[in-house]
DNA sequence: CGGCGATTGTCCAACCAATGTCAATGCATC
DNA sequence: GATGCATTGACATTGGTTGGACAATCGCCG
């Protein structure tokens, strides 16, 4: 098996791959190079450029530092590891802006939930997270609410306090309401699309139906196709639905080396245009040095719309 | 090895970064530094104002204090560790904290519908809406999108600008889109109860329909009557529904004289412990001297959840 | 309560530099 | 010859600057 594609530095990819991926487009990346020497991509026979995989990474720091409202002139010339600390600032930054008393009140409804889990009272759970759903918005209500208090309910499962009937009522009350609000929120034929899905042996769907319910609301045309998920029916349905992106959800990861062959597998299944998205608590655990090329990673449910944000260049 | 990233005082971001950090708008810190000197930015090749970190945190504390009902020209020339002081002592004295830093999407938003609604694209408003309203939650999107809209495509067929057609397009969309928020978001059987409708003469039920969405989301047991409703029949169903308040809402008042009749009727009919609140534009145009005794008018659609709060200590 | 300066946020006009986009042309490949 | 990419230069748009005007609001005074 060769190696080749494991190495970041090795130029592989044409303009317009480029152009996709970075949601760049070529007369920009052509412009930054003539003007900001921001990369020095190869060349192929004729004289086309052919970028690496650390290009494009470098293209998208820059990209993100302009769409943060820095101008391209001042932050071409930073290396690369000055960008990525400065973008992951200006990410902080933004996620600090909520006010004090928002974040008491979303403590206070986790703990609330948690205790209602506890007695398993699904109505009064059910009928409490709706209106707390239509309340603050899903966003909020996502990120906020219904990931802390899933992670809450797992933390006291592990600790025996609960017990995975509990995380299993929770949870599925939880993808009730998800189910239902992106039902609501009928996605946007117009917006540009994305495929949403979990890989092969990952059974766990809310991750990647929140992605999707925030997909949805920022205007995008969202395929949700559910979870476990071979390789090739993720590629097939990306290309016949013509995805500029495809979000994948990892709640597990037991099996790190296992799961990052999976990706793996997508990655090399899917277009090179196609960006791939990684989110959910197992994507964090994986590490960066299990994560292919070409795959990003979601930190937090607050991430997606902005990160989303950066590839809805429509055609 | 450079430490820069370290030291708070190198300026090293344009304004319009300073502006999202602190949500002020370019305009605002520009005037701030011309008329209060509150910052002392170093300036780039081109002129541009460039802040330091430092920077950002000072005004980040003068948009607090001011937030807080001060006044700039007070707190500008104070120095930055006066100025923590002060909003922290304001922050602890008042929990309550209400951000409306999200106007300007909100007018976007706003000038995009009524667009929209003179195209008479009923598709897409009601698409767009109903992605709105799952992103910012019904209060939120009812304060800040519904009112606005409806208002101002009345002035817009005031104008001559657009037709009874657009309104009432636009109208029935908010409606459905309204409704089935409130359905679900179930109302909690447990909460205090209120009743809402529309009394008679008064055919046009969005207004009332915000007051029961945005009820039902603060956790009141919400009774929604829908419109055109004679005054006993009002009385009939609060006494048979235990309500705390029966909250009307007026949008036209063309004969004044009735509908202040008519509302003084419906105060005669209810228990006196009931509480009468009268909400939408119609309420406003009444007139306090018109206004009978015992009925309390909710000035806009943001009131209406701090005012119900006053009201909800019924088992 | 009404009136009246002072305060304050917003907007506009004019200008400039930075930046993104486009058109024209040429080359290589299928 | 159609397609994709490269190069070049022109062009339009954006975003920043200063200075001033303006309207709404606030606090004070009568």
């Amino acid at each position: 098996m060769d190696t080749t594609h494991l190495d970041p530095t090795v130029p592989r990819h044409p303009i317009s791959v480029v152009a996709q991926r970075t949601g760049l487009t070529p007369d920009v990346l052509r412009v930054w190079e003539r003007r900001y020497g921001v990369v020095a991509p190869g060349r192929g026979g004729g004289g086309q450029r052919v970028y690496s995989d650390a290009d494009i990474a470098r293209l998208r720091l820059l990209r993100d530092a302009t769409l943060a409202g820095r101008s391209i002139g001042q932050v071409a010339p930073l290396s690369t590891g000055e960008l990525a600390r400065m973008v992951e600032e200006d990410l902080a930054a933004r996620a600090e802006h909520r006010p004090e008393a928002d974040r008491r009140e979303f403590r206070e409804l986790v703990e609330a939930m948690v205790v209602l889990a506890g007695q398993l009272d699904g109505a009064r759970l059910d009928a409490t997270l709706r209106r707390a759903a239509a309340r603050l918005g899903l966003p909020q209500f996502l990120t906020g609410v219904a990931v802390p208090t899933l992670r809450r309910i797992g933390e006291e499962w592990h600790a025996g306090r609960l017990s995975p009937a509990h995380e299993h009522l929770a949870s599925s009350i939880f993808h009730d309401i998800v189910a239902d609000a992106l039902r609501l929120a009928a996605p946007d034929p117009a917006g540009p699309v994305i495929v949403v899905a979990t890989p092969a042996g990952e059974r766990h769907v809310n991750g990647a139906l929140a992605i999707a319910a925030l997909a949805a609301v920022s205007g995008w045309n969202v395929t949700y196709l559910g979870a476990d998920l071979p390789a090739d029916a993720i590629a097939q349905a990306a290309v016949a639905a013509g995805a500029a992106v495809v979000a994948l959800s990892l709640t597990h990861a037991d099996d790190r080396r296992r799961v990052a062959g999976e990706l793996r597998t997508v990655r090399d299944a899917l277009p090179p245009a196609v960006v791939l998205l990684v989110g959910g608590n197992g994507a964090a655990t994986l590490g960066r040095d299990l994560l292919p090329a070409g795959v990003e990673v979601v930190d937090t449910a607050a991430d997606v719309p902005h990160l989303l944000s950066r590839y809805a260049d429509r055609p």
